[in-house]
DNA sequence: CCTACCGATCGGTAGG
DNA sequence: CCTACCGATCGGTAGG
């Protein structure tokens, strides 16, 4: 593990901080006091408290955006939907803390980044729809609303950073693997 | 609709801000605009802030409660499965705003506050384990670990108060029925 | 329900 | 990275 720089540490604790205690009231102080330092002394490093919730919800955006690349264009609907849930999963697993300031503590960004964060999470969201929409053309998947089955696929999976800890029975693909099976073949036995 | 007293319209307009600002974002002046007074005026009715949050949090989770005794404990295993989740996005959809307050800002309770929730949300996961493992035993569901089951069917619901508005194509009883047949039996045809 | 006000704390800056 | 400090705002109280 490298040893991180200041800045780095920054981010770093400040996220274990707006998972705990939310972004609004997590202080400066808090911050501060974390790193052994006196708040005033952030600033040597950081702009606002708001460009580190920044770094942190924009970082999570492009982790999402840049694996969903890696889907074969190909593979029939189900199995898009399926490597889809699974690399989602996997992005929350690598960093459950981010995660969760990611999907909790978005809506404090100022003005300018809420709205870009918006825009960016409605072309995420796209992509789901988008295959909802070709599955339920096809008949291959049971949809009547390719935005209603965007919402609860993505609610299924955005719970993950609240129980996912590293190193235990489950690894992070075994765990997206398991979610996406049941939600596409659910969890009556027949 | 009854007019409500100075209490409930403070109560109802604090969930309002809750949801949309978050408990810390919001302060008492924020809350004594919206109801037209001022700051220091809304302690003749409530004792603090933090008095709001605790009624918003378990007055839902009493609702959560007390629908429990309504399942047919004779039932399959799936069909009390069925009735539980959508006896629960029943519960959701009947107050959206109070629904955000009591997932999202629960953890800004008090110390003593927060550990009776935490219990009662302990009892609560349980009835849902119960089930689960009811299913594993008998074979009937797909399950290998209860607790994860429980976690994965919670989070399939608890994004419903994000997105569900009243009056629109689906009722409350019949998202419910959708998102529980798609958790039972899942979304692919075959 | 109001005016007047409390001590504490907030994010952030100046200057070194 | 520190000391010293800023104006603004916080939850809440006293007294009417």
């Amino acid at each position: 593990m490298l040893v991180k720089n200041r800045k780095e540490q920054i981010y770093s604790e400040a996220t274990k901080l707006f998972r705990d205690k939310g972004y609004s009231a997590t202080s400066m102080r808090d911050l501060a006091q974390c790193l052994g330092i006196e708040a005033a002394s952030l600033y040597s490093h950081i702009r606002s408290k708001e460009e580190i919730l920044q770094q942190i919800c924009f970082r999570m955006a492009d982790e999402f955006f840049s694996r969903l690349n890696t889907i074969d264009r190909e593979a029939s609907v189900s199995e898009q939907l399926r490597e889809s849930m699974i690399i989602h999963v996997g992005v929350i697993t690598q960093d459950t803390a981010a995660s969760a300031v990611f999907f909790n503590e978005w809506r404090h960004l100022g003005e300018e980044s809420l709205a870009q964060f918006i825009e960016m999470r409605n072309r995420y969201e796209q992509h789901y729809i988008d295959i909802f929409q070709i599955g339920m053309d096809s008949g291959e998947l049971k949809v009547k609303d390719p935005k209603f089955a965007m919402l609860s696929a993505l609610s299924f999976l955005n719970w993950t950073h609240n129980w996912f800890k590293p190193n235990r029975k489950m690894n992070s693909r075994e765990v997206g693997e398991l979610l996406a099976e049941r939600f596409l073949h659910g969890i009556v036995n027949k």
